[in-house]
DNA sequence: AAAAATATTTAGATTAGTCTAAAAATTAAT
DNA sequence: ATTAATTTTTAGACTAATCTAAATATTTTT
């Protein structure tokens, strides 16, 4: 069980494990090339070594899914990500906007027990400040359902999970608007003209449009959780 | 002021000060070598980056020194890698003798704010775990003289502040017997035969052998601060 | 189902950091 | 002050990760 992967090779695990998740296939070699700004060279020279190390699957020109366990490892390594975030924000009042490349370096720190005891520390937190769930110790997370605002039916109570656009852009708009994870939400008018939506924030009525309530992920409440 | 230095460029620097420091002179390529467990060919190759960069100053044979800049940026791991042992230890519950190789990896985690965010959230800690001072924000650090514990006067009240030997084993040892950074000593005999000595340590009457003297550093009074 | 477009792989080169073995410089010993 | 021992540098090679350009597969279009 003594992985020791390199700073890359994580990479590459996080990379197939997000992309295979949106499309639920396997993944293209292009699509990671894409992912990871660099060539589709390289990534077929990476995913033959991953291969090699039985952390994926592949057949030449099919495309590429994670192993069991490269899936734990990918699972291990959001897990580290996504608490180091929640102890920046918490802890060193950064904003959740601005701790994602620092998160990047530090998910990468090995040591047997540090994401256990920072979990500890941070009182096993289970989602992120994005909205995002954060894997347990045993790789299990919450599964909450959540649909796009610009999806939510009239008058349904919902609150704020996530976001579709993670841009930097998107991010510094909605904490300048003070629109944050968490946030109460209802939709109380549909402008047919521009789709633009009326709604009730925290208790204040905001005008959202199209483009942010596309991007803005909001419970899906009916399901569990 | 961008520096972007690789890992291991970050760890000649490291390596260097410490060196340069205990000697106060050049540092040659064999005891840099000895010191990163790596071939004197190695080194020389290394050194010669760093002095196209400016971090040293190096002519052939003569050994190398650290620039202006250079010593600059090795305090500032330096600040960083002590103020990861202090949160690893004050809120992640390692003991000091855990903490060194993970803050090897933080230490290098690039960011322009983190480390002074870290250092608001611990409340601007002046000493690490194993009692070496953390540079400020500026480079500044605690200039207390120390001693070892086996040149400490008879009857001197003094305290423990650090360790020569900063091997795993003893510090071990030392949690096993009790030992820590900032207790209080006082030697009260000296036994001549075989050197060792009958201390009050913490309120409490032990003996010490001559080979944990010699590892121990004690605060030196004799000086301000 | 052949041609065109696109995706993927191969081949060969590059860069950072390292290594071994040999050459050159310095220091120590006689 | 030569010789011997040690230290340091040079030369050439290796690995990981990448790149460009060319070759090969696959998919799409007609």
């Amino acid at each position: 069980m003594k992985n020791n992967l390199s700073y890359t090779e994580e990479n590459y695990l996080k990379a197939i494990f997000s992309l295979s998740k949106k499309t639920d296939s396997a993944v293209s070699t292009n699509d990671l090339a894409g992912k990871l700004v660099t060539n589709p060279s390289s990534v077929t020279d990476m995913i033959r070594k991953l291969a090699d190390k039985n952390l994926v699957d592949y057949k030449k020109y099919q495309g590429v899914t994670l192993s069991k366990g490269g899936k734990k490892t990918a699972i291990s390594i959001i897990r580290s990500h996504r608490l180091w975030e929640v102890f920046l924000v918490k802890h060193l009042s950064y904003r959740w906007d601005e701790v994602h490349e620092i998160a990047e370096q530090l998910e990468h720190v090995k040591s047997e027990t540090l994401i256990d005891h920072l979990d500890a520390f941070l009182e096993f937190p289970t989602v992120d400040p994005h909205g995002d769930p954060i894997p347990d110790k045993d790789g299990n997370m919450l599964t909450f359902t959540k649909k796009l605002l610009s999806e939510l039916e009239i008058n349904q109570e919902s609150s704020i999970v996530g976001v579709r656009d993670s841009s930097d852009d998107f991010l510094k708009y909605l904490n300048n608007k003070g629109i944050a994870i968490g946030n109460s939400i209802k939709v109380v008018y549909k402008e047919s003209f521009d789709k633009s939506l009326e709604v009730i924030l925290n208790n204040n009525k905001v005008l959202i449009t199209e483009e942010v309530a596309k991007n803005l992920f909001v419970k899906d409440i009916n399901l569990k959780n």
